[in-house]
DNA sequence: CTGAAAGCGCTAACAA
DNA sequence: TTGTTAGCGCTTTCAG
C-alpha cells in the first residue's frame, strides 16, 4: 500500500498552529465562530501538513457517512446490456456530488448477495439507498425496510409487503403506453398488436395496461409475452404473426424487443412502416436510430430519473423522515415521456 | 431516517453473552482461540439483539475498510452510451463481492472533481482504487499517485508521468486489430481503409499501430481520424469515400464507429460486404449483431478485464506493495481477443 | 482461553 | 470565541 507514512492527525495540526483540537476541527467543518487570525492559521498549517480529515473517525461520532448506497438488483445480464442503467447511475452520480456525497454501488446477482447487501446497509455504511426494485418477488426491498435506512425506488416496487412510507420515481409508462397506441391508431391503424415485457415488472405491466386503455377490447390474441430482449421480440413476432396474420401495426414493450420484432418483420417480407407500423419504449441510443427503419419510440428522460431519486433522498435527510408517504400508498413521483417520431411509425 | 432505534453495540452483545467485549470480538471476526461454548453463546447473542458491526468503528482502529474506489473519467457522455464501462464495472463488482470488498463509484465529469476524487482518495476512505483512464492528458493519475493509494488501470495508461510501479490491465488492440486486417486481405481486399478512434486514448492509438503493422506501406489517405462515435464514423466514411473511392475494405475502430460508416455505405450504394468489407472491435451487443449486415468484430473480453484488474488489486493487499511493478516499466496484463465473423467480412 | 484497559481520530457539550 | 473533556464502537496488546 505504498509507504504508509501516516497522516497527520488534527491533534498535529493543532499542535503545529498553536491552538486546540477543537479549534481545528471548527475551521476544518466551516470555521464558523472563530477569528478569522486563527482561520488563517489552522488553514496555513493544514496546508503544510497536507492533512485530510479521517472519515472513519468522523463517522464514528456524527453516525454520518455522506455516501449512499445504489442497489441494483441484476439477475440477468440484460440489465447491464442497455444503456438504461448507466444512465439513471449518471443521474444519481451527478446529484450526489453535487451535494457531496459518495455513490457506493452494491450489485447483486443472487440469493446470497441479497444477505451481504442486507447486511451492508444494516451495519450503517452509508445515509440512505437507492434502489431498483427491478422483481415483483424481489426479497430486497423488505430486507432494505428492515434495515431501517432511508430508500427512494427506482420504478413502481411491484412487491407484495408493507407499502407504508415508500417512496419511487418511474416514468409514466402507462401514459407513454398510451400515447403510442394512440398514435397508432392515428395512423389508421386498427389491428394494433402488443409485445410485452418481462411482466415480472412493473414497467412491463404499467405498459400492458397502456395498451390496453386505448385498445379496450383488442383482440387478446394480439397481445405476445416476451422479456424485454430482441431474441424474446423475434419470437414473439413470429408468434403474432403466425396467430394473427393481418395485424398492421405493433407497439413493442421496449426498443430492444421492437429491434427483433423488426427482423422478423423484415423476413417475413413485411415492410414497415407500410405494412406495418413498430413503435419501442426507451428510445435507446444508438439502437432507436440504427435500426431500420429508424425506430419511432417513447422516450423516456432516465438521467434525470436517477438525479430525482437522489434528490428526493437527499432532501429527505434535511427533513428528518425521507420516506414518509403519506398514509398507506407510496408516494411516487411520475416522470412525463414524449413520442420520438421516426420511420418506423 | 426511520426511528433511530439505536444498534445494539458490542457492549450490549458481551452483556447478553455474559463475556466481555474483547471475546465478542474475536467471535465476530472469525472465532480462533475461543471456546466452543463461548463462540455458541456470543452467536446466539448477536443474532437474537440483531448485532451489525459498525464499520466506522472498526475501520477507525484497523484502517482498513474494505472497500475500493472505482473512479471513471467521463469527459463526454459516450463513455456511458455503451456496454462497455457496465460490462467492465459488472466483471469488478464480481471479484469484489466475491472477497467482501465494496465498490465506491466515483464519476468525474470535469476539472472540479478531479480535485474532489483527489480528496476522497487522500481521505482513506478506501484500501485501493480501480482506475479508467481515458484521455492522455488525464491529470487523474498523477493526483492518484500522490494520493498513495494502491491502484490498478483500465487501459494502458497513456500519459506522460512517473511511470513507475504502474500496473493496468488492457485488452490487445495492437493484436486485434492486425487480425482484423489481416482477415481483410485474407478475402483479397487490398485497398483497406481504417477509421481511427479518438486518437488520444490508447485503445485507438494501438489499433492504428496494428493496422500500420499489417499495411505497411499503406497509402495514407486510407486513414481518416474519428472519436468511436457512429456520427464520426460516418464523417470519416464519406471522407474515405471521396478521397479513395476504390477502397474494398475498412476497419472501424469500433463498432459504433463501423456503423456509422456502414450506413454511409448503403447510401453511397456500396455493398457489403461484396463490395466493401467491413469490420468492427469490441462485439458490442446488440448493436454488433444488430447492423445490417451484421458486423464481423473483434472481441475483447470486458468483463474479464474487470474482474482481473480487481483480482490484481486485492492480490497486492496481501502482498504488501500491490503496484509496483518491476523496475520503470509500468507491468501490464493485456487480454487477448477474437475475431468473431458474422456477414459484414 | 479470557478480560481489563488503552486508544484509533474526531466532534460536541460544557466551561471558561 | 476558545479550550477541556468526554466519549463514538471497536480492536488489540497485555495480564491473568
Amino acid at each position: 500500500m505504498t509507504d504508509t507514512a501516516p497522516r497527520p492527525t488534527l491533534e498535529a495540526v493543532a499542535a503545529r498552529a498553536g491552538v486546540s483540537r477543537a479549534t481545528v476541527s471548527r475551521v476544518v467543518n466551516g470555521g464558523d465562530g472563530v477569528r478569522d487570525i486563527l482561520v488563517e492559521r489552522v488553514r496555513k498549517a493544514v496546508e503544510e501538513l497536507g492533512y485530510v480529515p479521517n472519515q472513519a473517525a468522523r463517522s464514528l461520532v456524527t453516525r454520518r457517512h455522506d455516501a449512499i448506497a445504489v442497489v441494483v438488483a441484476e439477475p440477468e445480464t440484460r440489465v447491464f446490456a442497455d444503456p438504461f442503467f448507466a444512465l439513471q447511475l449518471r443521474g444519481i452520480s451527478k446529484e450526489l456530488t453535487a451535494h457531496d456525497n459518495q455513490l457506493v454501488l452494491l450489485l447483486t446477482e443472487g440469493r446470497d448477495d441479497h444477505a451481504r447487501v442486507g447486511r451492508y446497509l444494516a451495519g450503517g455504511h452509508v445515509d440512505g439507498a437507492l434502489v431498483f426494485s427491478l422483481h415483483l418477488d424481489d426479497p430486497l426491498p423488505g430486507l432494505i425496510q428492515r434495515a431501517g435506512v432511508p430508500t427512494v425506488f427506482g420504478g413502481r416496487p411491484g412487491w407484495s409487503g408493507d407499502r407504508r412510507g415508500v417512496v419511487y420515481v418511474d416514468s409514466d409508462n402507462r401514459g407513454g403506453a398510451r400515447d403510442a397506441v394512440r398514435h397508432l391508431a392515428g395512423l389508421g391503424r386498427t389491428r394494433i398488436a402488443h409485445i410485452t415485457g418481462a411482466l415480472d415488472q412493473t414497467s412491463a405491466v404499467d405498459r400492458l395496461d397502456g395498451y390496453r386503455d386505448v385498445m379496450v377490447d383488442a383482440d387478446p390474441r394480439l397481445i405476445a409475452e416476451a422479456d424485454f430482449t430482441p431474441a424474446g421480440g423475434e419470437r414473439a413476432m413470429r408468434e403474432l404473426l403466425g396467430r394473427c396474420p393481418d395485424l398492421d401495426a405493433v407497439f413493442a414493450a421496449n426498443d430492444l424487443t421492437a429491434s427483433g420484432a423488426l427482423r422478423v418483420l423484415r423476413e417475413a417480407g413485411r415492410r414497415v412502416p407500410d405494412d406495418v407500423a413498430v413503435i419501442g419504449f426507451d428510445d435507446m441510443l444508438p439502437l432507436a436510430e440504427q435500426t431500420d427503419p429508424p425506430l419511432t419510440t417513447v422516450r423516456q428522460d432516465i438521467e434525470e430519473m436517477g438525479r430525482l431519486m437522489a434528490r428526493l433522498l437527499l432532501r429527505g435527510f434535511d427533513r428528518g423522515t425521507p420516506q414518509e408517504g403519506v398514509g398507506d400508498t407510496p408516494s411516487g413521483v411520475v416522470l412525463p415521456t414524449t413520442l420520438v417520431r421516426r420511420a418506423s411509425a
